[in-house]
DNA sequence: AGCACGCCGACT
DNA sequence: GTCGGCGTGCTC
């Protein structure tokens, strides 16, 4: 009997905007979209995923190809999720098959089983136990391999891996011998024991939040709620009220954070305060355990899940609430490949799924805070630090009127000197690492650039070098001007982290100074690590750049200094004010936790701008509204919205040909205005000259209309292919910052 | 994105 | 004579 062909769409991870058909394979019995299958691809093999099970292909039939293997026997991607995939594809128009793909743990990705594999473990044999360890005299290894199994029963290949480099010949050998036995053991997650510890006396509007967020719990339905409390207000408390309620009701917990090294403490409060089954899924995980990870969170072996930006796309049966900490940090927006946001992400997720969600920050995105005051979202505000202790007193220095040496004002001396003398940490920022951000000629007044990009280079003066912070360049500090030949005429112009750092020790030559800049942060862990270093109090300065800002408590801190605060003041970026004052109070909230009112001293040269104004007073709302009338004047976000087309060639004029081509082609709409093509405010980075396409529309469907008829129309037309073709170009919907 | 095909320059 | 540069085109 003839059987019908059976026709598989594919999505294929490939940056092309549309699905591909092939023949399902003969043998194959339970097909059903959602699942991953083995394809022939041009002249390699892929791992594809299945996006419907049809019977006609709009394709000739007999050019299309067979698929070679079904890889799963159920869905690898539950259904709520699968659409909202859909609909993240559809959104960004971003490629399925990079959307769907780009979902998933590399090891399935590559096509590996489902289910992670066993782990293998050891033991003692019968004969093991009995047999004389004498006999292992010419074998140390071995030897000591057989002590421990004296210390615990069973072992696995990380407890051998402390021992030796080789210590899989070692436990071969007494495998082989008889003494010691493999098995191989299910994947399971550790649970806690116990209830939960420790909980804290909420205040009066914690009580009062967790009451209101409650009852939006409570209906077990979509809700967003934004959770607005200054800096040591104890949001994390009214998070942890929530999840326990939503974990008492047999549920899940998804929580996102914008950085899981900058959040060693909440990680120890939760395992602190919940007994249930966690997972973290963060960069430092490898392939395997994060595989593990992800089959965890789906199995509904943990409890709660914890990640950065890419665990919005964990799978969690009866999830029951996400959280999104520190919303408006700029890491939940990828800025490769599929631009999503993953606050936004999540926020259409619990949509979909029906559940509630919290957006936590003191410095709310402007998004959100518009949101959340036009009714749309909840607004939960905390105004108060727990314990009553007042928000930092703020003073600026006037750099007008005094002037810093080596980043430091005698205003701000004294005031570090004054900390100090009490006893307390004091903690200062400066946004700019290295030794000096410009290397000058005092003769022909050049200063040293970088070859590949349009930059100066930074000196970095400890290890000798001048480096470019754009695309990683480094070569020797250099005494005599390239430029003009001038002989020893080269000045170390500007204050980074380092030279502000021997400042330091000169001036304060018994305090102890702890720089924490990406220079020295750059191995796993260390960022953590020194971060806790500086909180338990044992260093007397904390210097760093905004790797310091975020949320950590640095319960001794007296004093926070911000050495530099004018870039953000005039700058052309819409954003930098917006983004200076969340650092500013951010920063600035890290000081006089306990107790004692914390003092924020500022250097500028602005001392009148009325942004100063705001961050004296605390003012979020009054600087937040003042934002609103600008942005709403201008249609800029969230009163409008944003799409980025931005093109890269190594040929300066090619990408600015594609992108005025691009606004030709999209041809007008009345809704949709289109920028210039213009060049990056960088041009030249990395080799590359960079231009970008700016599109703006009070409506968002209007942008993803006109942008998804270009896209069509650059796969059909040969011309705009081929320019397509010859340069590097991305879109990015909704981008974060415009260059 | 990959990968092959294809047509021009400097080398074992 | 070939190796290999990257422009161009295609992937069911």
């Amino acid at each position: 009997m003839e059987t019908k062909t059976v026709i598989l769409e594919v999505a294929v991870p490939v940056p092309l905007r549309q699905t591909f058909d092939f023949i399902a394979p003969r043998e194959a019995n339970h097909l059903s979209a959602r699942v991953r299958v083995k394809v022939p691809f041009g002249n390699r093999l892929l791992v594809g995923m299945v996006v419907a099970v049809k019977s006609k292909s709009e394709y000739p039939i007999e050019r299309l190809k067979h698929a070679i293997e079904i890889l799963d026997k159920t869905p690898v991607i539950e259904e709520a999720l699968w659409d909202s995939l859909l609909w993240l594809s559809k959104y960004y128009l971003a490629p399925i098959g990079e959307v769907l793909d780009g979902s998933l743990p590399s090891m399935l990705r590559q096509g590996k089983n489902i289910e992670p594999m066993h782990e293998r473990n050891w033991r003692l044999s019968e004969k093991g136990r009995s047999s004389a360890i004498s006999d292992l005299d010419r074998a140390p290894l071995q030897l000591a391999i057989i002590k421990r199994f004296m210390k615990s029963p069973v072992l696995k290949s990380s407890d051998f891996k402390k021992e030796s480099r080789s210590w899989y010949s070692a436990v071969s050998s007494l495998v082989q011998k008889g003494w010691i036995e493999e098995f191989e053991v299910e994947p399971y997650l550790a649970t806690r024991e116990g209830t939960d510890k420790k909980r804290h006396k909420l205040t009066l509007e914690q009580t009062r939040a967790v009451e209101s967020i409650g009852k939006q719990i409570n209906e077990k339905e979509f809700s967003c709620s934004l959770i607005h409390g200054v800096t040591g207000s104890g949001k994390t408390e009214v998070y942890f009220a929530a999840m326990r309620s939503v974990l008492d009701a047999g549920k899940r917990v998804l929580l996102l954070v914008p950085e899981i090294g900058l959040t060693p403490q909440l990680l120890k409060r939760i395992e602190s305060t919940f007994c249930e089954s966690t997972v973290v899924l963060h960069s430092g995980l490898n392939d395997t355990e994060r595989h593990l990870a992800w089959w965890h969170a789906k199995q509904g072996n943990a409890q709660i899940v914890i990640g950065t930006r890419s665990a919005v796309f964990t799978q969690i049966p009866k999830l029951g609430l996400m959280i999104v900490d520190e919303e408006h940090d700029a890491s939940f927006k990828q800025q490769d490949g599929v631009r999503y946001h993953a606050r936004d992400f999540a926020v259409y997720r619990a949509k979909q799924a029906n559940i509630p969600i919290l957006l936590g920050s003191a410095t709310p995105s402007l998004e959100s805070y518009v949101n959340a005051k036009s009714g749309r979202y909840f607004y939960v505000q905390l105004t108060k630090r727990v314990a009553d202790v007042p928000l930092p007193k703020v003073e600026l220095i006037d750099l007008n009127h005094q002037s810093a040496q080596d980043g430091l004002s005698p205003a701000m001396i004294e005031a570090i000197d004054h900390s100090l003398n009490h006893g307390k940490q004091v903690m200062l920022f400066l946004n700019r690492r290295g030794y000096a951000p410009v290397h000058y000629c005092s003769s022909c007044k050049s200063p040293a650039k970088c070859h590949r990009c349009d930059s100066n280079l930074t000196v970095h003066q400890r290890a000798h070098r001048l480096r470019c912070h754009h695309c990683g360049y480094e070569g020797r500090l250099i005494y005599d001007c390239h430029q003009c030949g001038a002989k020893e005429s080269m000045l170390e112009v500007g204050d980074g982290t380092q030279r502000v750092e021997s400042a330091l020790a000169t001036r304060f030559p018994g305090a102890s100074v702890l720089r924490i800049d990406r220079d020295n942060t750059s191995g796993k862990g260390q960022l953590a690590k020194m971060l806790e270093q500086a909180q338990c109090g044992r260093v007397d300065i904390i210097l760093g750049t905004q790797l310091i800002t975020k949320g950590h408590d640095f319960p001794n801190v007296g004093m926070v200094g911000i050495l530099e605060a004018d870039q953000g003041l005039y700058s052309t970026d819409y954003r930098a004010s917006e983004s200076l004052f969340q650092q500013v109070v951010q920063v600035a909230g890290r000081s006089g936790r306990r107790e004692e009112m914390g003092r924020v001293y500022i250097q500028t040269r602005f001392p009148d701008h009325p942004f100063f104004d705001f961050v004296s007073s605390h003012d979020f709302d009054g600087f937040a509204n003042t934002l609103i009338s600008e942005r709403k004047q201008a249609g800029f976000p969230p009163f409008g919205y944003f799409a980025l087309l931005r093109a890269e060639s190594t040929h300066q004029a090619k990408g600015l040909q594609f992108l005025r081509r691009a606004k030709a082609d999209c041809g007008s709409h009345e809704l949709v205005k289109i920028m210039d093509a213009v060049p990056a405010l960088m041009e030249r980075r990395a080799g590359r000259y960079r231009s970008q396409l700016l599109f703006m529309s009070p409506q968002r469907s209007a942008l993803n209309q006109i942008l998804g008829q270009w896209l069509r129309h650059i796969v059909q037309n040969k011309d705009a292919k081929r320019l397509a073709g010859s340069v590097r170009w991305s879109l990015d919907i909704d981008p974060i910052d415009l260059y």
